[in-house]
DNA sequence: ATAATTATGATGACTGTCCAATATTTTGAA
DNA sequence: TTCAAAATATTGGACAGTCATCATAATTAT
């Protein structure tokens, strides 16, 4: 009997919610719980072994079930693991926009909690940075990966290059917003990667003190002062 | 292990030049035309289909030779893979010393020139820039990728740091140097993981405009000027 | 000639999907 | 409520395909 419920030093945010139900009382529960149970594997696989390397095996053997389960309740591999991508774009961007509409913080205070978000609970997880970032490369070769890719990084982008003009109007300086969202996108995917692989020593501090750096050195220099 | 002994003259963008030296003349050019045809090919290869998929045979097929002559040449796929990354390592370390070397430019000159020398020609190149997305993606459960990643990340922000401190005494203004090269060499890899994958629609000109964006930011922001 | 180089077939390990068998839950009629 | 039939959930073996490596054969340079 594979009733196994996921532990907890493997378990990502998401599985909190799922950890209290019991893997059989209803069949719809019990739905739920596989489906979810799937997708938090099929990330953590994909964050330890690459997507090559998340075998239907791997990640059966991490939602404690068996091979042939995963195409009950997918269509593919290939199914599930988009799907997995999918959720966690969703889950990252309704947070942010959740920052950005909040009524009592400046549009400074937001730019800095939005992009301090990547790197603290429930959005971060080194799982999720690491499987973002397999994704990512993957993503060069596979168009399905691509597409949703591509979308994260508008919606984001969308939301933070407004922020950045109405500071900018606050100080009385000028930014070319677009442009300064754009590189605070790309200096967080840097950071996550660093943070995924750990090649540079970085701790999610750091990574919010880089942002930070990032967003002043954006907003105290006029556009073209250059030299 | 085979250790590479490619000229630095045998860069990826030469790889036209490879065609015009007739495969076989003496045994000795025959050697290293096949070498550095396998080495290219698997950067290109890795590129265009990961690590994982880049077999033998598309390596083989894409340096125009036969499945067998990799294990003729290189001790596995893997030895080949390795020497590949470690090449492209040291070209890259080597043209940004001789930049930093140079007697007639200024500090921030330096900088600006390094860090623009990651985004054109000779060492920029899309299949690069994919490559080297891909070992760094495979160093998180490869670990004979994960060490000269993390040596080439050490001894560029080594380079560029006292960059960083020489230019800020001549402002009169101070930046804490190491954290200043820590976020460029991180920008850096953002912009070239976007352009690996051209999901933000991101030009090389534009990464150099990034470039430029950042480390104008270090500098006009005296430590601790946070608001 | 003969040693180095190149090409190809064979082998065993591994993969995702399919499917038939088994177990469990749900349904609904008495 | 009770209980058999239907629906659903789960398992693990079979299968066809792909891969890297190795052994061997064919080719070429010296």
């Amino acid at each position: 009997m594979h009733n196994v419920e996921i532990e907890a030093s493997d378990s990502i945010e998401l599985l909190a919610d799922f950890g209290n139900i019991s893997p059989r009382r209803t069949q719809s529960e019990n739905q739920r719980f596989r489906r979810a149970s799937l997708l938090v594997a099929a990330i953590i696989s994909v964050a330890k072994h690459d997507i090559s390397g998340a075998t239907v095996d791997r990640i059966c053997a991490q939602a404690g079930a068996s091979r042939g389960l995963l195409g009950h309740y997918f269509d593919s591999k290939e199914d599930l693991l988009l799907s997995a991508l999918s959720y966690w774009f969703q889950q990252a961007l309704a947070i942010k926009q959740g920052i950005a509409r909040h009524p009592d913080w400046s549009a400074r205070e937001k730019l800095r909690k939005i992009s301090h978000a990547s790197f603290e609970p429930p959005l971060y997880d080194w799982h999720i940075a690491a499987a973002w970032q397999a994704f990512t490369n993957a993503s060069r070769y596979n168009t399905a990966y691509a597409e949703p890719i591509r979308t994260a990084g508008r919606d984001t982008q969308a939301l933070v290059a407004p922020l950045f003009d109405e500071v900018a109007k606050d100080l009385g300086t000028r930014v070319d917003a677009k442009s300064a969202a754009t590189g605070l996108y790309i200096l967080d995917d840097g950071l996550w990667n660093s943070l995924a692989t750990g090649k540079d020593g970085l701790t999610p501090e750091m990574a919010c003190n880089h942002c930070d750096a990032y967003i002043n050195g954006c907003l105290s220099n006029a556009i073209g002062s250059d030299a």
